[in-house]
RNA sequence: GCGCCUGUAGCUCAGCUGGAUAGAGCGCUAGCCUCCGGAGCUAGAGGUCACAAGUUCAAAUCUUGUCAGGCGCACCA
């Protein structure tokens, strides 16, 4: 049995002893905490609630704990032991044989150990990453890219279908930007002395797409082809291509190998998106032009200025904002709330929202817009998360796109690879400011978290490899009493833990949990391991033992694969 | 100036819906391979949980204030 099921056993039944001592009280079951003890041998569960009603009912609060004890009825073949410790805990001891029993189950379920059915029959948006095609995926963006992906994957792992969505907008003054620094590029080909706009893209892609364009328009095979051909250029040449530049569309040729770009890392680091949804099209739907009206009708907007803005301060906000400026545009609040709409127009019963911390000041604004159109935004969550700070040097760098002042995601990958790249990014909390230093990452990427996890599996995997299948005694057959060690129970007692962290994962969607979790199960097994020989002279020992390693490894690869972290049987 | 986030071991960080002795990795010291993978295990050193008040039987955890850092506070996205 999960020690979800146990908890809530447990949890009634102090409630119903608490009812039949005729306590003074208006306690209800979210009162009683039940919590896991740090000392094993106090007990396996513990709970406070003696504290609780001692206050009221003026008695000792072990007086009250020994009271509750005594009318407590539970399964011996769940807790064995219940009993009351100095200042007034309840403890509780578990029955191994409800561990034993919860090795049968995970071996039974194997892939759908853990699962929750939370989620069936319900659809989930998450949108992320986000980021207009202005330049390659940073550091940065890696966080909120694998957050947003596990994210997805805990929800599916609790039954929720789940899209992945990616929301951009390739108008407006970013891409306007872009469109000049290509094009300068382009120029500085042939005329190194012209001028760089200094509010442009200064990274190196921009050059590099610069040649593309013109690798393109001349038909040849790579750069070194164009760079000789550059090379032998004499001044009249040069002015003929020069002359021809207008003809030559600079923002669709940089968005498109910009997107390229941005799909080919996202494959790379195993995050599938189901839509890219382009701000544009809440224009051309009207649906923008829809909502204005309907601000103007529930009078929560005006005109100012010459621009249009919405009474945000209605909405608690200190002052109101501009939705439409002077210039007859629109600010990306409006097709944010347009986008916003649609997403609850498609029927989800969960969206979310991952945002870095920049834009959190903004997201009431959409919110309450989305909201004064007269939807239901209850199941809208927005996550935020903290910035990467990129640390050169011992010093501290901000990531900006515009300044180059970053390491891409691709870089990352190639440095220390997909799965310590992943994981780097959630082992950490999201409200973790990260610091990020390469010449770190390097060097202890040869000694990383990562690589503990994946070495228990394949030490498992190893090991069954060994077991001689003719030696295997049937599942029901097994002898589970012969896991007596310290270490075996307290592998056992990990195991258990699975599904309620799953749920806390759910609850909170910090993949953070898992990970921790998994670093502490693969312990639980090493130690196990370093103590005990899985395969040995007694037959039914043996059994048993591979039954418990059995059950590891498929708790390892079922959190292995939320964290979207491979799983090799061999390293 | 205002709002949000953060401050825990030398370093990077867990723990935060209050519970018993505050944890892990890296680094440091000393051990462990005749035997299923030593990328592991064992032991040790290392802490006024930023600081100060408060709430409570109980505070790293909650409240308030102070200090330090990050991010916002556009007719940019």
């Amino acid at each position: 049995m999960s020690i979800l099921l146990v908890k809530k056993i447990i949890n009634e039944s102090i409630l119903k002893s608490i009812k039949s001592c005729k306590y003074d009280t208006n306690i209800d079951e979210k009162d009683i905490k039940l919590n896991e003890t740090k000392n094993k041998e106090i007990g396996d569960i513990s709970t406070g609630i003696s504290f609780i009603l001692a206050k009221k009912n003026k008695k000792p609060p072990i007086e009250i704990a020994q009271n509750i004890v005594k009318k407590i009825d539970l399964d011996k073949n769940l807790i064995m032991k219940t009993n009351v410790s100095k200042p007034g805990f309840i403890n509780f001891h578990l029955n191994v044989k409800m561990l034993y029993d919860n090795l049968f189950q995970i071996i039974v379920k194997n892939k759908n150990y853990g699962r929750s059915s939370i989620g069936i029959n319900k659809k989930a948006l998450v949108e992320f990453v986000s980021a207009n095609p202005t330049g390659p995926l940073t550091v940065g963006h890696g966080r909120q890219a694998v957050l947003g992906d596990i994210v997805s994957r805990i929800l599916e792992f609790n039954g929720y279908l789940v899209e992945r969505e990616y929301y951009y907008n390739d108008a407006g003054r970013q891409m306007r930007v872009l469109e000049q620094s290509i094009k300068s590029r382009y120029i500085q080909l042939f005329d190194k002395e012209s001028s760089f706009p200094e509010h442009g893209y200064h990274g190196d892609y921009i050059v590099e797409i610069a040649k593309n364009i013109l690798i393109k328009e001349l038909g040849f095979k790579d750069f070194k082809e164009l760079d000789i051909f550059l090379n032998d250029l004499n001044n009249q040449d040069k002015k003929k291509y020069l002359n021809k530049i207008n003809k030559i569309n600079f923002r669709n040729f940089g968005e498109e190998l910009i997107f390229d770009n941005i799909k080919k890392t996202l494959k790379r680091i195993r995050i599938n998106f189901d839509n890219f949804v382009n701000e544009k099209q809440f224009y051309d739907d009207g649906s923008i032009e829809k909502i204005l009206k309907i601000f103007e009708r529930k009078k929560l907007s005006y005109k100012k200025d010459g621009a249009v803005w919405l009474k945000t301060s209605e909405f608690g906000k200190e002052v109101d904002t501009v939705i439409i400026k002077n210039t007859g545009e629109p600010t990306y609040r409006l097709p944010d709330i347009a986008y916003h709409s649609n997403k609850i127009k498609r029927e989800f019963d969960l969206i979310i929202n991952i945002l870095g911390a920049d834009h959190k000041d903004t997201v009431p604004d959409v919110i309450n817009g989305v909201k004064a159109l007269g939807y239901e935004i209850n199941h809208i969550k927005v996550l935020i998360h903290q910035f990467v700070s990129l640390i050169v040097k011992d010093e501290k760098m901000k990531m900006s796109t515009r300044k180059a002042n970053f390491v891409t995601l691709d870089d990352l990958i190639d440095m220390v690879g997909v799965d310590i790249s992943r994981y780097f990014f959630i082992m950490r909390g999201k409200q973790s400011h990260l610091n990020f230093d390469i010449d770190l990452a390097k060097k202890e990427s040869d000694e990383n978290p990562v690589f503990y996890l994946q070495y228990a599996y394949a030490r498992i995997c190893n090991i069954l490899k060994f077991f001689n299948e003719d030696e295997n005694i049937e599942l029901k057959k097994t002898n589970f009493n012969l896991l007596t060690e310290k270490e075996e129970i307290n592998l056992m007692k990990n195991l258990n833990c699975f599904d309620e962290i799953i749920i806390d994962s759910l609850n909170t969607l910090e993949p953070q949990t898992i990970a921790n979790y998994l670093q502490q199960l693969a312990t639980s097994f090493h130690k196990f391991y370093a103590n005990h020989r899985v395969i040995n002279s007694n037959k039914e020992l043996t059994n048993s033992r591979i039954k418990l390693i059995l059950s590891t490894k498929i708790v390892l690869e079922n959190g292995l694969d939320i964290l979207g972290i491979s799983h090799p049987e061999k390293m």
